[in-house]
DNA sequence: TCTGGGGTCCTAGGACCC
DNA sequence: TCTGGGGTCCTAGGACCC
């Protein structure tokens, strides 16, 4: 039986969210913009229609913004990762095997669901439009990243209806559109391995199908090879249904204004730690070292560059926030230089493992390990009902000055008693 | 004034061991 | 007139993705 791979994409997803509770938006172009209103990380097609590329810095656009009427938005997480929730548990009802790709992807195993997957699909659609408001697209083959680029067609190409089934396309028909597609446009090719790819004069989708997969392997990596393979239909990227205990994590902020004063970044430091340990102990792990990181604005050429980081190593892996707080702040003196006008710091946590296989030492004190786990156990419990930041380290500081801007924001409708979206009476 | 944040995978090269 | 070969583990850095 062919495999039947389904990859569900939100269209313009931040966009399209703020579309939802402000439907007098629908038809106008509208921008979504990253932390401190910096880049444009959402377009709606009006705004693509206009030329508006993705990621770039948002001042530059401004005049075009205010010759067009462009309605922009910063960025309100917490109001997109509800609505994901929300389109990822509907989706999970359409397949018995999902992987949930990013906020607003989802891979669905179609195989041996005898519908026929085009229409299947459409009822999909439907769903999420009735259900959430948001609009989806559907690539449906026979490897992932086969689906993504059925996904990418059914995007582009009107007469597709918003779904593309490449199983049911002839060889003919595929090579067609595969020889109309720019080979930058398949998952895994970037900016740099499609210039050499242009050099060996490999520039379509059908160009890089036909290639040799033993060539490409000694010209970059098994990354290449495995490509060629999926374009050919052969599945070398198994469907990942359980999502894995993350390998690290970072977490880093540009600031709102430059800062040169150390207690700011220490402020920032202790805060981004915080937030990371509470990702730890969220997947139930620990970890065996801190990296902090601080760095100035690599933008600003005529002004002085400094950029440092340090790993700290901890004692034994730990997920108590104060430990973790403690090591980066040492960490933090160590690397920072005054005089320097710093636009970002960060802090990123490694060797990490499942909290259920710490590892027994000579010098264990049960006692204190005890008194850790429930501090933190009570204090996350209090930080999720009450509202994040209610208990916090008093080195996080309460004049956050170096705070990242947020002007646009929409209001948080589903999460926050306040900010409810009410019907009017 | 003003350029995001959080990840993964792969490879090369050094350290170390026998 | 000048120093083996092979294996493993770890880390840094590149490339890519959303």
């Amino acid at each position: 039986m062919t495999r039947a791979i389904a990859l569900v994409d939100c269209n313009n997803f931040f966009v399209s969210c703020e579309r939802v509770f402000r439907p007098d938006l629908e038809g106008k172009p509208v921008v979504v913009l990253s932390n401190n209103d910096g880049c444009v990380v959402s377009r709606s097609q009006e705004v693509k229609n206009l030329g508006m590329k993705m990621a770039v810095p948002w001042y530059q656009m401004r005049d075009m913004a205010r010759r067009h009427g462009i309605i922009a938005f910063s960025s309100n997480y917490t109001l997109y990762a509800d609505l994901s929730n929300r389109v990822m548990s509907l989706l999970a009802q359409f397949s018995p095997d999902q992987e949930v790709y990013s906020i607003d992807e989802s891979f669905l195993d179609l195989t041996g669901i005898p519908d026929n997957h085009t229409q299947y699909a459409q009822r999909i659609r439907e769903t999420i439009r009735r259900c959430v408001g948001i609009p989806v697209c559907v690539g449906i083959a026979s490897s992932k990243t086969l689906a993504k680029l059925a996904n990418h067609i059914a995007k582009k190409n009107p007469r597709f209806g918003s779904v593309c089934d490449f199983n049911a396309l002839s060889e003919k028909e595929l090579n067609e559109l595969f020889a109309a597609i720019d080979v930058r446009e398949v998952w895994g090719v970037g900016r740099r391995s499609a210039d050499s790819l242009n050099g060996m004069g490999i520039h379509s989708v059908l160009d890089l199908k036909r290639a040799s997969a033993k060539r490409l392997r000694e010209k970059f990596s098994v990354v290449q090879e495995r490509i060629v393979n999926e374009l050919n239909g052969v599945a070398c990227l198994e469907l990942d249904d359980v999502v894995p205990d993350k390998q690290q994590i970072i977490c880093s902020r540009s600031f709102g204004a430059l800062t040169s004063l150390l207690p700011d970044l220490e402020q920032a430091v202790v805060a981004y730690a915080t937030r990371a340990a509470e990702k730890l102990r969220q997947q139930h792990s620990l970890a065996d070292g801190i990296q902090v990181y601080i760095r100035t604005n690599p933008h600003k050429g005529r002004d002085p560059q400094y950029q440092q980081s340090v790993l700290m190593p901890l004692p034994e892996p730990t997920d108590d926030t104060r430990l973790l707080c403690h090591a980066a702040l040492h960490g933090l003196r160590r690397i920072y230089r005054a005089g320097y006008a710093y636009q970002k710091a960060g802090v990123m946590l490694s060797g990490i493992i499942p909290a259920s296989t710490r590892p027994r030492t000579l010098f264990d004190n049960a006692v204190a390990q005890e008194k850790s786990h429930t501090l933190m156990r009570t204090l996350d419990r209090i930080n999720r009902s009450m509202g994040s930041g209610t208990i916090k380290l008093l080195g996080e500081g309460t004049d956050t000055s170096w705070a990242m801007r947020r002007d646009h924001r929409s209001k948080r409708y589903t999460t926050e008693w306040s900010e409810l979206a009410l019907c009017p009476a």
